[in-house]
DNA sequence: GTCTATATCGAGATAGAC
DNA sequence: GTCTATCTCGATATAGAC
């Protein structure tokens, strides 16, 4: 709200600096709180006590509980989302602007599969925005509905790798590839490791990743 | 869980019907709002209003809040599995025993995806069901985890017709078709019909359940 | 900028009349 | 069984001292 909360980093020292450094804090703890419990779980005090601040701060750097969950989805899908466009950047120029599905598909899956890896530093981020596309704030729903532009890139690219197929297939081939990917909670691993008696292991994700890619690749090809 | 409540409809008025009334209307109304608006954001005061009946009934017939939701939930989810076990029977009877991967699939999808069609009566019930896997209370999340043996039945079907795929394989494809199945709330359609501009419809549930049939044979042929 | 203390509100649950 | 009125608690948000 302050002009000072949007120039926090990159100034020198005292208390602009301190200002930062507590930010910061209630943003990870609340992602990460957020991620592992719900939003709705969550209480401003779980927050700032696990951040080690006071109280008062959750409504003093981002205005009120609302808007903290919606700074860290923004912040983190956009990081998110622009990994997934490099990548997809990338295979556009190893294949003349026009990559096969699989490529595509690995541009769409493999950043947030990265992100799921035991020792990945955005693992908890993973689960946080899994979250928030289904316990979020109205205003994290209607961005996730109105703003799919982020989407339209892959589905223009797997339009055009496909064009024998109808766009409603396509459209609907990638609704199903993202249901794939939205499933990745550690609720659902859980409760996949309980069913096959401890045979399968989500932490081996560069081994999850080639699955996913193949089914959603065969998936496709159908 | 009372006989009474199980015959409410047809009667003529008297006492032990008011109450079978009542709780049905209770259990309605709840499933409805907690379906569209999600737990958390519906309150008791909400569903009473909506049912038309006093705000204490929720306490007097479900015990608490947690209760209610958890009724619903065993009811709808025996009701689902029964579907389910249902076809799976029928496949397995109609194949010596050992039903192809497709026949299986459709036996886990077929159900719930009959209940989204916009004029079934369950419509309603399987959004809640969707909704409760990630946003329940512990108690169901506990129950989610840990009873796992309506799948297994599925799981056992699909080692069967596939025995030259390991077996975790086939768990983890299992558990890729589940992913799509969960990822059909509202919200999600609308996204995907924002992305299509309108091309895509769940309105006819018979394609949407060919297109999944389709996608997650091909996935588990891969 | 930070913290304590508190205002304010909305929620679930319940007592007790009918 | 049903209803009204109320208890009690826990939450967000904020005022005001330092």
């Amino acid at each position: 709200m302050s002009p000072s909360t949007e120039i926090a980093a990159g100034h020198e020292a005292d208390a602009g600096e301190t200002e930062a450094v507590t930010k910061n804090l209630v943003f990870t703890a609340a992602e990460r709180l957020f991620a592992l419990h719900g939003f709705q779980n969550v209480s401003v005090r779980d927050i700032t006590a696990a951040a080690g601040v006071n109280l008062a701060s959750v409504n003093y750097h981002f205005g009120s509980k609302d808007a903290l969950l919606f700074d860290i989805f923004k912040r983190r899908t956009a990081e998110l989302n622009r990994e997934r466009a490099k990548m997809l950047h990338e295979a556009n120029d190893r294949n003349e602007g026009a990559p096969p599905v699989r490529e595509i598909l690995a541009a769409l899956l493999t950043p947030p599969l990265r992100w799921l890896a035991p020792d990945h530093e955005r693992r908890i981020s993973l689960q946080f925005l899994i979250r928030a596309r289904s316990e979020g704030t109205d205003e994290i729903r209607t961005v996730l509905k109105t703003d799919v532009s982020h989407l339209r890139r892959f589905s223009d690219a797997l339009l055009k790798a496909r064009p024998d197929l109808s766009a409603e297939d396509v459209y609907w081939r990638l609704h199903f590839t993202l249901g794939m990917l939205h499933n990745n909670r550690f609720a659902e691993f859980d409760r996949l490791n309980v069913l096959s008696e401890g045979q399968t292991s989500e932490a081996d994700v560069v081994a999850l990743l080639e699955r996913m890619l193949s089914f959603a690749e065969a998936g496709f090809a159908a």
